[in-house]
DNA sequence: ACCGTAACCTTGCGTAGCAAGACTTGCAAT
DNA sequence: ATTGCAAGTCTTGCTACGCAAGGTTACGGT
């Protein structure tokens, strides 16, 4: 209950460039990036990833390709791009110093 | 610019949390708590603040006391409450985890 | 024909940070 | 006295984002 808001709020932000992160590594599908960001805790629900993926779209952070060739529904397959992989690098400096702060916040607080 | 954004978008969530670390050393009025976090960049303005302090004060995590012995205009001090300390502790278990997530992340993206 | 399931997407909602500024109070200089 | 300034508190309007719930498309099994 309260665990949940606070992870909720916490979300906010970090989830986009965890999902450039993901792409940094190779292309991979929508249901695969929602499976792997609900098993390490960053969504609730497939309702936070595609709504941001259309976003990213958008904002030339990742490109998609349809893929039909397998049986099933087709997969729409997203790739970073360059403008994806620069705004990662500017994540992770943010990041840190962020996180930094926060820790020693609660580093002193005990 | 775009570093101000994703610094936006972090802070949401953390805020509330390291008022709370900084309160728990002892009270501080609310422009003594604004100039520390905006020292932490933490917060951009006051405008954050005010009314998450009100929000705090509502749900009984802070506990407010006017203070005019001073010189000046009379300070309203902040002290956690019982509840704030268990928050507190509730979000550090939240983040430690979501910050090793993320961490582990962009570890693996370099 | 029907149902389950994988995969994709949309709608409506609540919440929170921010910029800008309003309002109040005391003090100091003219 | 009056003006101006600075410290302090709070409000308004805006925007962005995560989420729950539900809807849609395509395939395979019975």
């Amino acid at each position: 209950m309260t665990e949940e808001r606070i992870a909720t709020n916490l979300r906010k932000g970090v989830l986009e460039y965890c999902v450039l992160a993901l792409l940094s590594h190779g292309e991979k599908y929508g249901l695969e990036l929602a499976d792997d960001l609900t098993t390490r805790g960053l969504i609730a629900s497939e309702g936070s990833l595609y709504p941001l993926l259309a976003r990213m779209r958008e904002n030339g952070l990742v490109e998609p390709r349809w893929d039909a060739s397998g049986t099933g529904r087709p997969r729409r397959y997203y790739a970073i791009t360059d403008d994806g992989t620069d705004q990662l690098k500017a994540f992770a400096q943010v990041w840190t110093s962020l996180a930094a702060e926060v820790n020693a916040l609660l580093e002193g607080s005990r």
